[in-house]
DNA sequence: CGCGTAATTATACGCTTGCATAATTAACCT
DNA sequence: AGGTTAATTATGCAAGCGTATAATTACGCG
């Protein structure tokens, strides 16, 4: 004869899916509530579990929250890259441009949920390893890519060449990445797809407009 | 006879002393421990107060947070024009690029501060109002100061053209900023002062390259 | 000099937080 | 089938949070 209290049903999953499912749930709680929304509690009513379960996947909030970074950082470079097609490296270059200060990888979400970590971040060894890692990723493969673009036209494309146009191309897109998502009110549609792809090409020395809708 | 408790002595201030003396304990908190280092008992202790007289100054701790972002962002705005002086508009423009990615302006306190504070700028709209009004203080001056290195040039200088050009030219300077105090040992030493100038340079048509420092 | 009052301290309350631990139960194994 | 066990829930705890309120005290003013 058990009590059968109204103790809650439930079913058991992977640990992968639930691991998944909290790190969804926390990546939208700090990107619609910031980082002090983001609780144990609602992190757990959110992925439809009890808090108690957080424990059992991550031994500490801060693992959860790296995790969560981690998964982050990693996809938008993915989306961004992923939409950098193009017949000729400059149509990939301008398209990669045009996508990241373009929804879903600029919006005010994203913004949001990179500024909420960068607290972390300073405090954070292993956030800060995280937060380099993603950085130099993304601008190495912008590097390569001007550099491909840079050789199509018969220029110098080494890496002393090379670095300093990635590093400032780079702060341009995430300028105007920053901003849009940050104060996304301020700017009409295409605006600054239309200043990114403007302002890379002027940086590069090349006409880059149009590009990304040839071929 | 009084009880006469080991009471802590005091001095009396001024409303105006006390309120920036709190002002100034929640920027450090904020900029050294972040958003969730800031509260109520460590700002007081660290303006060496007891947590009672911040209720005393400021109804709520919002209100706090709210004086401490105008007084940042707008310290911030002043303390980069400032050191906008040269004798032609071009010099001027080469030195305002420089002072924005060089410290004090650019280290990581600052971002830190910064990227702490947009959390609350999404949720508050009052901290939304400061935002816009900074950063529109900000371009607005920028875009002034372009349209006059423009017209020295004999080139068009009207609102339509120099628009985007500050929008852009505001990217660069506040991508590198974000850059160089979120990740300082990335770059060298005046890496990222040469870089904004080129490409500052670059946006807008013109070699700027070692203006700052003529005449 | 002593009185009044605003500035300041002291204390406490109710809530939320992250984390620990014990009780339960769904699903797999033979 | 039924026992085993890992996944999940339930409950509790100590610490820290922002805020409210009452007790003190420094200081200007007559």
């Amino acid at each position: 004869m058990t009590v059968q209290g109204d103790r809650r049903k439930f079913r058991r999953e992977g640990a992968d899916q639930r691991k998944e499912a909290l790190v969804r749930a926390t990546l939208g709680l700090i990107a619609e509530e910031g980082v002090r929304g983001a609780t144990v509690r609602a992190i757990a009513e959110r992925a439809e579990v009890t808090q108690g379960l957080i424990r059992h996947y991550f031994s500490t909030k801060e693992d959860l929250v790296l995790a969560a970074y981690t998964q982050h950082m990693d996809a938008l470079t993915e989306q961004t890259f992923a939409k950098a097609e193009g017949a000729t490296p400059r149509a990939r270059l301008a398209a990669l441009v045009v996508a990241s200060v373009t929804p879903p990888v600029a919006d005010a979400g994203s913004v949001a949920l990179w500024a909420g970590f960068l607290t972390q971040v300073r405090q954070d060894a292993r956030m800060q390893e995280v937060h380099a890692r993603s950085y130099h990723g993304f601008r190495d493969r912008l590097e390569a890519l001007i550099a491909e673009v840079l050789a199509q036209d018969g220029r110098a494309a080494d890496s002393r060449d090379c670095r300093p146009l990635a590093i400032a191309c780079n702060a341009v897109i995430d300028g105007l990445w920053l901003e849009g998502g940050a104060l996304p009110d301020a700017f009409q549609e295409g605006e600054l797809a239309a200043i990114a792809v403007q302002s890379v090409g002027a940086i590069l020395g090349m006409n880059l407009t149009g590009t990304e809708a040839q071929e």
